[in-house]
DNA sequence: GAACAGAATTGGAATAATTCCAATTCGCAA
DNA sequence: TTGCGAATTGGAATTATTCCAATTCTGTTC
């Protein structure tokens, strides 16, 4: 599900239903607008986005709705020190790059990388997940 | 400055002064602290600590003494998820493993893997600071 | 197709970590 | 000793997020 992905609803529902979340008009929404425009948008943002679509909807729905699509593993939260939670709907492994200037942007990182990351630690640990975060400055165009 | 050295205040206030932090009796106890007992205090644990030796210190300042020796680059701050910040007084380069039970662990980080994380991004970024996050379960004893 | 039940949504209140602020106190230097 | 900028203090303000109770949906059963 690459960023140029144009969904119609219905398989945007399908999506949901197979992965345990029960498509509402809501969700729907809410990951639609993840899936449209990949800058890491808070749940502020995302509200504001939602409501030219759905003007009805309430900002304790859009959490509701991020929470539900994080839990189902459709969507990650990020989270940069102590700054508002952003949403990412990449769903690859990837590392995060926080830029003075505010953008957030995605950084592949390959399996061979967080392996090595893995080897950190003893045996007798077990991970359940690995939180890359680049801080700094991105040249203005990328 | 290994978590079993034993700083006489002169020494401490030494420290301090070295690295641009003008040393008060406050900063001095909340250095202290940290030094002490290297469990990743939040700033209201610090101030539970504190308060034993330093009665009348407030949780403001508490706050800002954190906030000094974290810019001053004596003390690092950690974050996870939106939990409180934990403040860490180990200098070396480390990553973090967060434990379901609430721990919170210093993982060593080799050079070698901090230069292979730099090497995702592409070269005309500028790089500040790189932080690795493990979240899972760790052995009882460790 | 009505009725029911569980789930989702909603608006608003509550929470809690952190920051802000204005007043006081401190510590060094003249 | 006095003056002055810096630090500390207590309490109020901020704000992202969570909680809650009431309402609305949605899908299923009769
Ligand atoms: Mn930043
Ligand atoms: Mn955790
Ligand atoms: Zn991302
Ligand atoms: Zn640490």
């Amino acid at each position: 599900m690459a960023a140029s992905d144009i969904l119609k609803p219905e398989s945007l529902a399908k999506v949901l239903s197979e992965h345990g979340v029960r498509p509402t008009s809501q969700r729907e929404t809410v990951y639609q607008s993840l899936l449209n425009k990949r800058t890491h948008p808070t749940a502020d943002e995302v509200f504001a986005r939602v409501r030219e679509t759905a003007p009805t909807i309430s900002l304790a729905t859009v959490y509701n709705c991020l929470d539900v699509l994080v839990q189902n593993k459709l969507v990650r939260a990020v989270n940069f020190e102590r700054a508002p939670t952003q949403y990412c709907a990449n769903l690859a492994p990837h590392a995060h790059f926080h830029d003075e200037a505010g953008r957030t942007l995605d950084i592949e990182m390959p399996t061979e990388v967080i392996d090595q990351l893995r080897d950190l630690l003893p045996d007798d640990f077990d991970v359940k997940h690995i939180e890359v975060n680049f801080h700094g400055r991105a040249p203005q165009n990328d």
